[in-house]
RNA sequence: GGCGUGGUUCCCGAGCGGCCAAAGGGAGCAGACUGUAAAUCUGCCGGAGUAUUCCUUCGAAGGUUCGAAUCCUUCCCGCGCCA
């Protein structure tokens, strides 16, 4: 049975859709077209770094090509950088970011392929781990390594020359580290590479090595890199902006709701499984005001949480959604507490819920009108409950509980 | 190695002996307005207390002083120039 099953152009022109940059593209094509008459699956690399085991809707970008390329019979490697965790992380900011145990790598590779598995089909993935060829490499090794690359080119790459010109730290191990990275792409005898356009130089570097080695150089494709929650700036755990696949269907589709109109086109044009025609057309018809935005960001909403959850939740939390907000009904899920008649001291319940870090915090909310005593705004800070009796407290619009008095 | 310059609260960044829990901006939170959107406006934004008050904080440790983020000493770290 043939393995590649659509031809070279068609294959081009659904990778097509999204991307940045395909560098070159006529040699993406050739390969492409090679792959198809020998019937042989293209080597596709895609790496991740396993610290950090959170995976959001940022990756999915990537991970939907990926799957496309599955699709289309290629091999998908999905490369566990656990050596080059080990070196440390070259964007600057966390110099301490904690070395990571043999342990903790295996343990995160795994919580990392069953999140990928949410996209991508297991069955056909390829799991690697660059310390397979990086921690057989002699000191010699390297350095033939480092030997291919000059120093300026490196410092060109977008983030160093930024921290250059900054004046802050650059570390050397911090220029072994795109250079690593690049190597695997020489033992892996990688096609095509994906990463987001932040990873432009790496992946370059790849193609860059595998010419010095002696190798077919690697294509490579970038996508679109996601804005997070805020529209500003890009998606990461670290920004607390961002929507993990392991949220919860509520708070996901909670998430989506928050973002910006402009935001939600970019979404729809990255994460929506739908064809590019339905997507333009979709946005005409926000613009042209025929569809309300915000039916169309409900519309993502389900769609997202469906496809992370099973079928059928995202219509659930539609619906719940639209009584919480629209309607203003109290969720039925809503976090209960039992609670002993008499004194009831707001403060302290709201610490116990974590709610608020401080009293002092707690007060200026309440100060606020933030504090609603079963839907109106409530001053006390010390409540007199009655047994038998049950309330609803509210802290804002999100932080919500009932208490049952005994 | 020498010289210079800098390390401030979640982030950026003012302050350079008392009026400093520390300007301003960003982020965050709340309220108004909405479509739980964005934008905008208002308030809050180290901890404890109802509070005029107290405690902790300005790279680290000592010191000077009635009093230090601010001055001195040593140390640690960044950056630049020279070598």
């Amino acid at each position: 049975m043939r393995k590649i099953k659509v031809s070279a152009e068609e294959q081009l022109k659904e990778l097509k859709r999204g991307t940045v940059d395909i560098i070159p593209e006529d040699e993406l094509l050739k390969k492409l077209k090679k792959s198809y008459e020998e019937d042989k699956p293209l080597i596709v690399k895609f790496g991740a770094d396993p610290s950090r085991p959170d995976i959001h809707l940022g990756h999915t970008v990537i991970l939907q090509k990926l799957k496309l390329l599955q699709d289309f019979g290629h091999e998908v490697h999905f490369l566990i950088g656990d050596f080059t965790a080990r070196i440390g992380d070259p964007s600057g900011k966390s110099k301490t970011r904690p070395i990571l145990t043999d342990q903790e790598v295996i343990e995160n590779a795994k919580t990392y392929s069953q999140q990928v598995a949410k996209v991508l089909d297991m069955e056909k993935t390829k799991v690697d781990f660059n310390n397979d060829w990086l921690g057989e490499l002699s000191p010699i090794d390297m350095i033939k390594i480092m030997a291919k690359v000059t120093i300026s080119s490196v410092l060109e790459r977008d983030d160093f020359t930024k921290r250059f010109k900054a004046q802050e730290a650059i570390y050397m191990h911090e220029f072994a580290y795109p250079l690593m990275q690049g190597y695997d792409s020489v033992a892996m005898d990688a096609d095509l590479e994906l990463g987001g356009t932040d990873q432009t130089f790496n992946l370059l570097m790849g193609r860059h090595l595998q010419k010095a080695f002696d190798k077919e150089p690697q294509c490579i494709l970038t996508m679109p890199i996601l804005e997070g929650t805020d529209g500003v700036q890009k998606m990461s755990k670290s920004l607390e902006n961002y929507i993990s696949l392991e949220d919860t269907p509520s708070d996901m589709f909670g998430k989506m709701m928050s973002i910006s109109d402009d935001l939600m086109l970019k979404y729809y044009e990255l994460l929506c499984r739908r064809s590019a025609e339905e997507v333009s057309e979709l946005i005409g018809e926000i613009k042209s005001g025929k569809k309300h935005p915000m039916d169309a960001k409900k519309e993502l909403a389900v769609e997202i949480v469906n496809y992370y959850h099973p079928e059928g939740t995202g219509e659930e939390e539609r619906k719940k959604f639209e009584d919480r907000f629209a309607k203003n009904k109290i969720p039925d899920d809503i976090l209960t507490v039992d609670v002993e008649s008499g004194e009831f001291k707001v403060l302290d319940f709201f610490r116990d819920m974590e709610f608020i870090k401080s009293n002092g915090e707690g007060r200026r909310l309440i100060k606020q009108n933030a504090f609603k005593l079963d839907g109106k705004a409530c001053k006390e800070e010390t409540l007199d409950l009655k047994s038998g009796s049950e309330h609803i407290l509210k802290l804002g619009k999100l932080r919500m509980a009932k208490i049952v008095v005994k």
